[in-house]
DNA sequence: ACTATACACCAAAACGTTTTGGATGTCAAG
DNA sequence: CTTGACATCCAAAACGTTTTGGTGTATAGT
C-alpha cells in the first residue's frame, strides 16, 4: 500500500501534524525530530498524495490548455512547439498541464465551464484567439485566471502575449514590393481568427505605402492547412491574371502553395514568389527555403505559461500585455537570395 | 463560493448522504426527494468537486502522456495527431489527459515515478518505445497500468499497438527494386528506438529477396527531423557513388531529403527516388507528393487510449496486442506515377 | 516564587466527497 | 399485537493532507 503521513507518524512515534510540519520545514519542529522524520520518509519512499494535498489546499496546481482542433487529421507543427514551451515551463514550477482537444463551437465552452466548476484547473492558457472570443468573455466574466496567446477585438484588459502581425505582414509586403511584385495574392486565415485581421491590415498597409491596393479577388481565405494552401494556389494559378507573388498567412499554407506552383512546373521564387508566417522548423528546410516571419513559438509558450503562473501565485505580472516584434526571415521562396539557391553546388541558371 | 453537497443538503433539508445518493441515482432514495435534490442542484449549478471525488475514490481519472521531446524546437506532426486521438478518446470516457514533455534519460524515469507515486495518474500511454525501454520495465515491475504504442526487445507480455514496420519497409523496398533501383540508401532512426530495427529488417528482407544487400555505408542514422534528413542526403549525394533511391524511415526525414536533392538541382523521382514512412498530412501535399507507408496515427491514438481505459475499468482487453498492417501509398517521389506529376497541366517533359 | 518567552509537540477540524452500517417508519401478513 | 419486509433516510467514518489553536516544559527575567 502507499505510504502516508500516518505510517510515518506511527514509525517515528510522532503525530501526523508533526510529521507534516517536519517535512514542510516549519521551525516549530525540533531539529532531531526533523531529521528523524525525513530519514524515515526517505526510507519508506514517501511521496505526498497530490489528490489529498490539492483538496486541502483548494487548488489543483494544474493549468488547462484546450486545443482548438479541426477534424481528426489534426496536425499543426505550431501547436506541438507551443505545447512544449508551455509544458516545460509548467513542469519547472511544479504545475501539471491538462490538455484537451475540442473544436471551436458550442461544446467548447461547455468544456471550459466544466473544468472551471469542477475545480480541475487553476487557470487556462488560451490559444488562437478569435475576434469575438467566447472563451475569453466567459473567463473574464467569472474572474477566472487565464493568459492568452493573441488578442481580441474590443476591450482588451486581460493578460496576453502576441506577435505584431501587422508589422510582420507589412515587412513581408514591403519586401515583396521591393522585389518588384505588384500583383500579390494573400492566402488568408479564417476571418474569425484575431490574427487574420492583423495580417491582412499589415499587407494592405505595405501596399498602400506604394499606392497599391489589395484586390478582393486576390484575398483567398483558407483553413491554415497545407492542403488548402495547395488548392487555393492552384485556383490562383489558373485564373486569367495569376499573381506574381503569394503571401500566405501561415507557413503550412505557404508550403502548400509551393507544392501547387511546382506541380504546374513553375519555379518558386522565379515565376511566383511565396512567403509564409510562423517560421516553423520545416520552413528552413523546405525547397526552396521559405521566406517567412519568425515567431518564437516555444518562447511564447514559456512566457504565456510563466505569466499565468505568476498570476496564480499572486505575483506581479508586468507587463501583462506583451507584443513582440516579428522578424523577417528572407530565404529563397520569395526570389531573393536566388543565387545561393541556384549556384551553390548543382550548377544551373544563375540569377545574380 | 462554490456549491457543495452541504449547501444542497441545507436547502433541501436532507442530509449530505441523501443528497449524494440522490444525485448518484441510488434507489434507496425516495422519488420525490430525488427530483427535489436534482432540481435544487440544477438551480444552484452544482458540479462535484473533482478533487474531493478523486481523493475519496482513490483514483485520478487521469491518463498520463509524456512526450519524449528533443530540444526546444520540438515539432512533430506525428505527435500532434496522436495526441488528438488520445485526447478525444479520453474525453469521451471522462478521463483527463495529463501531458508532460521530457527528453529521454535519467530525469524521464523520475517523472514517471513521481506521477505514479503521487497518484496523479491512473495509467500511462507510452509512445515511441525504445528497444530497452526503462519506462516499460519500471511500470511492469510495479504493476502500473499502461498501453504502449510500439514494441520492445525481449519479453513482450504487455498491451500495445504497433504497425508492422518490417512489412511496411519491405513493401517500400520491393517497390523501389521493382522500379529498377539497386543502390538504395536508408535514412535510419536513432538505433535505440524499437521501430528502427524493424524498418531496417524490412528493407533488408526486400533486398535479400532479390539477392541484394544493404551496404552499411548506405545506412545513415538520423534524428527523425527534417533537418537531419536534409543534411544526410547532402552527404549521400556528394559521395563517390550516390544512391539512386533514398528510403527514409519517417516522413520528416524524407521531406528533408527531397529538399536536399532539389537544392542540388536534381529531380526527385527521376534522378533520385525518395520514400518516407508515417504518411503525415504533409506527405500528400509536398512536392512531389511523397510515396510513403500509411499509419493511421489518429486511430492508433484512439485505440491505445481505449485499451488503457478498458484496462483501468477492469474490462476485458482482447486482443491486448495489436499489430496493424501498413499500407503503401505510392505517390510520385519514388518515380512511379511520374506522368501525373509532369503532364497534368503545366506542360514540360513527359516521362511516360 | 512568579511571570514571560521560547520551544517542541499534538488533537482536532477542515477540504468535499462516497460508503458503511444502521435507524426509523409503514404496511401487510401472521 | 407481533413480526418481518420494505422503503427511506442519515450520522459517522473514511480518503490523506494542512492548518488552527492549543498544551506542556524548560529557560530566562524580575
Amino acid at each position: 500500500m502507499a505510504v502516508t503521513l500516518k505510517e510515518i507518524a506511527r514509525r517515528t512515534g510522532k503525530s501526523i501534524t508533526t510529521v507534516s510540519r517536519a517535512l514542510a520545514g516549519y521551525d516549530d519542529v525540533g531539529a532531531e525530530t526533523k531529521t528523524l522524520v525525513r530519514r524515515v520518509a526517505d526510507e519508506l519512499g514517501y511521496t505526498p498524495n497530490l489528490l489529498a494535498q490539492r483538496l486541502q489546499k483548494r487548488r489543483s496546481d494544474t493549468i488547462g490548455l484546450i486545443l482548438p482542433t479541426f477534424g481528426p487529421r489534426f496536425s499543426d507543427p505550431f501547436f506541438s512547439e507551443f505545447l512544449a514551451g508551455v509544458g516545460n515551463m509548467a513542469a519547472e514550477h511544479g504545475y501539471d498541464l491538462l490538455v484537451s482537444t475540442q473544436p471551436p463551437g458550442e461544446r467548447e465552452l461547455q468544456v471550459y465551464r466544466q473544468k472551471v466548476q469542477s475545480r480541475q484547473v487553476d487557470g487556462f492558457v488560451i490559444v488562437r484567439t478569435r475576434r469575438q472570443d467566447a472563451r475569453i468573455r466567459y473567463l473574464r466574466e467569472i474572474g477566472f485566471p487565464f493568459v492568452a496567446f493573441g488578442r481580441i477585438e474590443g476591450d482588451m484588459d486581460f493578460p496576453f502575449v502576441d506577435v505584431d502581425g501587422i508589422q510582420g505582414m507589412r515587412m513581408i509586403g514591403e519586401h515583396l514590393i521591393g522585389l518588384g511584385h505588384r500583383r500579390i495574392a494573400c492566402l488568408a486565415p479564417p476571418a474569425d481568427l484575431s490574427f487574420a485581421e492583423h495580417r491582412l491590415i499589415g499587407l494592405r498597409q505595405a501596399l498602400a505605402t506604394y499606392g497599391l491596393e489589395l484586390a478582393d479577388s486576390l484575398v483567398r481565405p483558407g483553413d491554415l492547412t497545407q492542403k488548402s494552401g495547395y488548392q487555393i494556389t492552384l485556383q490562383l494559378l489558373d485564373s486569367v491574371q495569376p499573381p506574381t507573388a503569394i503571401a500566405a498567412c501561415n507557413d503550412l499554407m505557404a508550403l502548400g502553395a509551393m507544392s501547387a506552383i511546382q506541380e504546374r512546373r513553375l519555379i518558386v521564387g522565379r515565376d511566383v514568389a511565396v512567403t509564409g508566417f510562423d517560421d516553423i522548423p520545416m520552413a528552413e528546410h523546405s525547397h526552396p527555403p521559405l521566406t517567412t516571419v519568425h515567431q518564437p513559438i516555444y518562447q511564447i509558450g514559456k512566457t504565456v505559461c510563466d505569466m499565468l503562473i505568476r498570476l496564480l501565485k499572486g505575483l506581479d505580472v508586468t507587463p501583462h500585455q506583451v507584443i513582440l516584434a516579428p522578424k523577417l526571415m528572407v530565404r529563397q521562396s520569395c526570389g531573393a537570395n536566388m543565387h545561393r539557391f541556384t549556384t551553390e553546388k548543382g550548377g544551373g541558371v544563375t540569377i545574380a
